[in-house]
DNA sequence: TGTACATCAGTGAACGCGCGTTCACTGATGTAC
DNA sequence: TGTACATCAGTGAACGCGCGTTCACTGATGTAC
């Protein structure tokens, strides 16, 4: 293979970023090489920086994706409520607080699977300036589920459901292999939901 | 310097734990290289398996001596309240909440800085079993907090505090810089404590 | 207690390997006429 | 529309480097007498 067409050349950086967002979510932003990342798009390492300018480079633009992914998925599940905020929040907690969410970081929230790796990371590198962006864009979809008045009240509401959510993801995935890590998700679920038969 | 005593020996090898315990939390499981942990004992690479068979063995026991600190810490502070849930929660959750825990994951808790390194461990690693046991350890601190008759319910509500903190303090990490990373923790410690002050 | 020597904790060079990044090259794409 | 050629997306070898692990060596420690 030589030169790729134009539009080609888009798909293939389409296809990078989109290799991208999965394998940092299930390996860590230093899990997977650069070679590995080209791979999962089906090209060779030699053509990376053509795309990016750094691996640092990709790994904020992945990150916000991985984010757009999230709150694209969220907005339209709180659509589905059609005002509804009980159902808003169960259609937001349902899905999140599963086996199959832990099992699949590839496919699931950034938050969770991006924060500690982005935490560990220098305060200049462009990863954290997405991850924050990206997640103030979550919580505020979070706060649409809250009923209040107070603008303060629904912020502090939603960052405590983020924050129950991803502990309780985070910790269901560092156990997992022992009943306690369904326990986790099914206690965490109960007390957000408020239903007690799970 | 050649051949150091027995106890020498023995001193050394609990420097290389110590260090590594801290290294570990700080940097995760791969983000330190063997000569890092060594020089954080004042060593030379070049002795390390003479006291561990490798690195993965290292980091089950890092990973068991963080959390028996944490272990040490919760119930020194559980003692402290006398009997008074309330004040045993508020011993817990007081000092976890705060920018000095969460600026300082090298002595903090493990349970939150380890659990994504070790989610991505395979399950047939050593640090995955130390880390199961010694965060059901932490649990069982925190159930001595919960008012209730039921051993189910002091257990998921133990959880359920459980999956705030680790949460609370892994996306305020992971959002430092903004200010929206002291909200999550001045939220959560709102909501586990009962009060509105902050 | 003193001497001779075996033991072994720690050193530092070396192993093969994979990393992020660079670069000369290839040859289809895109363009100028 | 057809031809000549410049462009440049992608390839794969190579760069210097650090990784986990091994190993021959050193010389103080510990022991046998």
């Amino acid at each position: 293979m030589a030169r790729a067409s134009r539009e080609q050349a888009d798909k293939n950086r389409e296809a990078i970023e989109q290799a991208s967002s999965r394998l940092f979510r299930e390996r860590g932003l230093n899990g997977v090489s650069v070679a590995e990342l080209m791979a999962g798009a089906g090209l060779t390492h030699g053509g990376f920086y053509g795309h990016f300018a750094s691996k640092d480079a990709l790994a904020a633009q992945a990150c916000r994706r991985a984010f757009e992914e999230a709150t694209g998925r969220w907005e339209r599940r709180i659509d589905r409520a059609a005002g509804d905020q009980q159902a808003m929040l169960a259609n937001l907690v349902e899905p999140y607080l599963t086996r199959a969410h832990c099992d699949n970081p590839g496919q699931g929230c950034a938050a969770a699977s991006l924060a500690s790796d982005v935490a560990r990371e220098p305060a200049d590198k462009p990863v954290r300036l997405a991850y924050r962006e990206g997640f103030k864009a979550l919580v505020g979809d979070m706060e649409a589920t809250v009923a209040s008045d107070s603008a303060e009240t629904r912020h502090k509401e939603a960052l405590i459901r983020m924050a129950m959510l991803v502990g309780a993801v985070t910790l269901a995935r560092a156990v997992e292999g022992d009943t306690i890590s369904d326990t986790i998700l099914d206690a965490v679920r109960e007390r957000l939901l408020g239903t007690s038969s799970g």
